[in-house]
DNA sequence: GACTCGCCTTGACCGATATCAAATCGGTGA
DNA sequence: TCACCGATTTGATATCGGTCAAGGCGAGTC
């Protein structure tokens, strides 16, 4: 499933320009490390000890406010990266949505890691701008998107992202997935409530545009109709 | 005003770290060019040939729908960096704000130049990174907040970033500053109406929080108030 | 099978914010 | 000074999505 066994040996979309010493340097910082569903990774407000390179499974990037409400400000797929290298701290918590592996660095060795091998900081700069780009276009549908855009919006982008085991494998749109959100947790993403998620999927539902063979399972049955509704 | 009057040469937080070789190199490379406010700099859906830096001025980064919807997904302020690095196009448009002077680099340029100056690289991942952090608690505010809570935050952010001349000087946070934004363009970044927007100015005036000596003017009476309405 | 516990769906209602419309303000040029 | 025009404010109303409150469904467990 991963592309990455032996951390990030195998991990081609980072490790591109790294030569075999410099692997094995970063292969001995990094300590694989199990999360099960549920479980934090790194606590908000924390000092941010951790970056981490997914291994495996699905997380969460969220932050909350003092009076409980949260928002999933990003979502962390296998060969992601996840923290805060170089001093500041992330205000983001970071819970594993599904039973997830991952490598672990010690920030400051990261750091050091990738200060001295600037292929390296060429590819998180890299991503870390796709990310930006990705992040700003949900921006977009928080501001200005209606409730039936955005469900839809999300659903064409998981379909995108997952194929039908639930894992970050890219072979075209997937018709047919897994979800790795409970319905709260969608609305967490799409700054909308439990129930008004709900009542969208069910007129989804009804309106012959998707089926919903479990709770966490969806089927598209006419994206171009899902494509419309997204705007 | 700018802390950078040839281009890029004086610009600390972006050449620290390169010698004197290399900033001659840049600013070479650099073209400078005005902007009037209003004016677009990198079209959206463009090929995104620039990358530039800003000397002077605001400038908004928008995405929008087809049918007019506007999102300002970022704000540059001096010696931020616009434009999107390493091949990809980015999807956003840039409009300056106030009439603005960048720094413009053609962007294959800037990536070949940044690729051969690992510390220049190092600088622009920890902005990006930063900015990504920024835009991450935007996105708390878009999902989550309420209106009122929306324009607190709003007016702290400004307050923070600006100073009494409309520059992005930091002396701590400023008591009484002039608004880049119009109120439409509060409405983008906030995703509110205008409408929405001036009925919230105008409780918060008339609540004694802030005064409004003019339309783009804003004074804060009570601080502690707006930290609490920000929530 | 039936009990239980979470999660999800559905329904009734409400309220914050959008929408539509009109009045007012402030700056600009004659 | 006055007329004009766009920006802003204010007012009236509509609506989307939130809130509150029941149910229902499915997966374990006994």
């Amino acid at each position: 499933m991963s592309s990455c066994e032996t951390c990030v040996v195998r991990n081609r979309a980072i490790c591109a320009g790294l030569d075999n010493q410099e692997i094995a340097a970063l292969n001995t910082m990094g300590r694989r490390r199990s999360v099960g569903a549920g479980e934090p990774l790194i606590w908000e407000d924390d000092d941010s000890l951790l970056v981490a390179n997914v291994i495996e499974g699905v997380l969460k990037l969220t932050t909350s406010t003092e009076d409980g409400r949260e928002q999933i400000v990003g979502v962390a797929y296998p060969s992601d990266f996840i923290g805060r290298p170089f001093g500041q701290t992330s205000r983001a918590s970071v819970v594993a949505l599904t039973d997830a592996r991952v490598c672990v660095f010690a920030r400051n060795d990261f750091d050091r890691f990738a200060r001295e091998h600037p292929e390296l900081e060429h590819k998180l700069l890299e991503r870390t701008l796709a990310e930006l780009d990705r992040t700003r276009s949900w921006m977009m549908l928080l501001g200005r998107k209606t409730a039936p855009e955005k469900i839809a919006t999300f659903l064409l982008e998981m379909s995108d992202r997952l194929d039908d085991t639930g894992c970050a494998v890219k072979l075209g749109p997937a018709r047919r997935f897994s979800l790795p959100f409970s319905r709260q947790q969608v609305a967490d993403v799409l700054g909308l409530t439990i129930e008004t998620v709900s009542r969208q999927f069910t007129k989804l539902k009804n309106d012959g545009v998707i089926e919903l063979p479990s709770r966490r399972e969806v089927e598209i049955l006419d994206r171009p109709a899902l494509v419309a509704l997204a705007g």
